[in-house]
DNA sequence: ATCATAACGAACAATTTGTTCGATAAAATT
DNA sequence: AATTTTATCGAACAAATTGTTCGTTATGAT
């Protein structure tokens, strides 16, 4: 059910900094194999019974791995769900590349990132409410909160660099947008998605935008905040975003 | 350290419901005492090496009670927490409570709810920062969300029962909300409370004052909208919060 | 074909949990 | 003060789980 989800062989991803070509060295068959075994182990028994109660021995015995097997890739049951988090997230974002690339070319850059990520979590919705909520959430949230957060610092500091003393510190008002949108995903999916991804993709436009203008300065000249508006195309919060699902190799 | 924060004798306590005078049945005296020791003992064993660290025999050795007593008054250590926890909630209350009473009769029944909040959070930072972010914040942070929640639904319900269809369902706005602010309270302790208090508050109400206004219908007629405001004193959204900070007993 | 190494698996110590039960001590009741 | 009630003790216990070790086997790379 989770297969599609591992790409085993990622040893064809070259990564080209700005000099080199960086060629991975192939590793084992062997090691892509049995990572991917116990990774959808994992993601299967998440669903059927929860994460908290899964023991290592119900991966082991599901992958069909041994103990040590699975002491040798991974200190704890922890560090095996983080791994499969960052498959999940290197699978968004391609999902992303691959809608930006199929959009052409110049003509509209800028995709709904907030709707792509309700989209996408309804997708997956069986593994991410298996997961939300419990203990174990706080782990992802935190995960999640994290790539979320250096996603949006660097262009929201970039934004504000001309203006004098923002209303609220950056760093503030980033934290509190990331955990905004958190909060609507989490809800959409305790209660069961019951509206659909663009509905709420609309619920959270509505709610964010007032506060996105409040925190970078809502009492502003009108030049100036023409300016600033003028960086989104759309003028909207999710061009604002949208720019900013651009994932570089060797994260 | 934590000693004033348990009130052993709970005995006093009658709980008028409303009909009968329930009176508590004597409880043994032991009880209470055993009960406390394992509270204050969870506690300072938490500030000092985190929640997730500790073991049931840790609050046996340091409480000095048998194991077969702890198992007694709790299934788990869990059960514990969330007990201490309803202590906390309780006192906080009874400060609110102490406020609005010294503040005179009609004078100015509005509290600042936001602030007394994080002011409470940051007297007792080294419990709270023990515990947010971790495995167990997950834990307290839904037991605070729903206990926020259950706080403000009610009235945000009756708010909008006269107008028609508001921009953004009343559960989703409700709990956005609530998020929200301990989004702020979490970024606060995790970041060791640089601000005071109330520059807290002051961003709290930056940040979501506008929020509110989207939510409860921004492109409301006039007349309709003053009707709206003129139900909180101040227009503030403080003084429409600090309504709702008035505990009856038996929760 | 040969070499390197990943996986196996069984055994192992160590930790922790939650339960049981008779004996003891302390509180409540008379 | 005597009696009754009951909370606590404490030691022992089974059970589950974790994480490590190491010689053997199997499989992929060269």
């Amino acid at each position: 059910m989770f297969g599609e989800l591992f790409i085993t062989g990622q040893n064809g991803l070259y990564c080209h900094t700005e000099k080199r070509f960086m060629k991975a060295k192939k590793e084992d068959r062997r090691i892509g194999r049995t990572r991917r075994l116990m990774h959808e182990a994992l993601m299967s028994l998440i669903v059927e019974k929860g994460y908290e109660a899964i023991t290592v021995q119900d991966i082991l015995d599901r992958a069909d791995v041994g103990r040590s097997t699975f002491y040798g890739h991974y200190r704890d049951k922890d560090e095996l769900l983080l791994s499969s988090f960052e498959y999940l997230r290197t699978l968004f974002e391609q999902q992303q590349q691959a809608i930006i690339a199929s959009r052409g070319t110049g003509k509209d850059p800028e995709v709904n990132f907030i709707l792509e990520l309700f989209r996408h979590t309804g997708q997956h919705h069986k593994l991410y409410k298996a997961i939300a909520g419990k203990q174990s959430g706080e782990m992802i949230q935190k995960y999640l909160h994290r790539y979320l957060y250096n996603l949006l610092i660097e262009p929201h500091t970039r934004l504000m660099k001309n203006r004098k003393s923002p209303p609220v510190p950056i760093e503030v008002s980033t934290h509190y947008l990331v955990s905004s949108l958190l909060s609507l995903l989490t809800w959409w999916l305790d209660n069961n998605m019951p509206y659909p991804a663009e509905k709420m993709d609309e619920i959270f436009r509505i709610l964010t935008t007032p506060t996105i203008e409040a925190a970078f300065g809502r009492k502003v000249k009108k030049s100036e905040y023409d300016e600033i508006v003028s960086e989104y195309p759309e003028g909207s919060v999710m061009a604002f975003y949208s720019h900013f699902i651009d994932s570089d190799c060797c994260p």
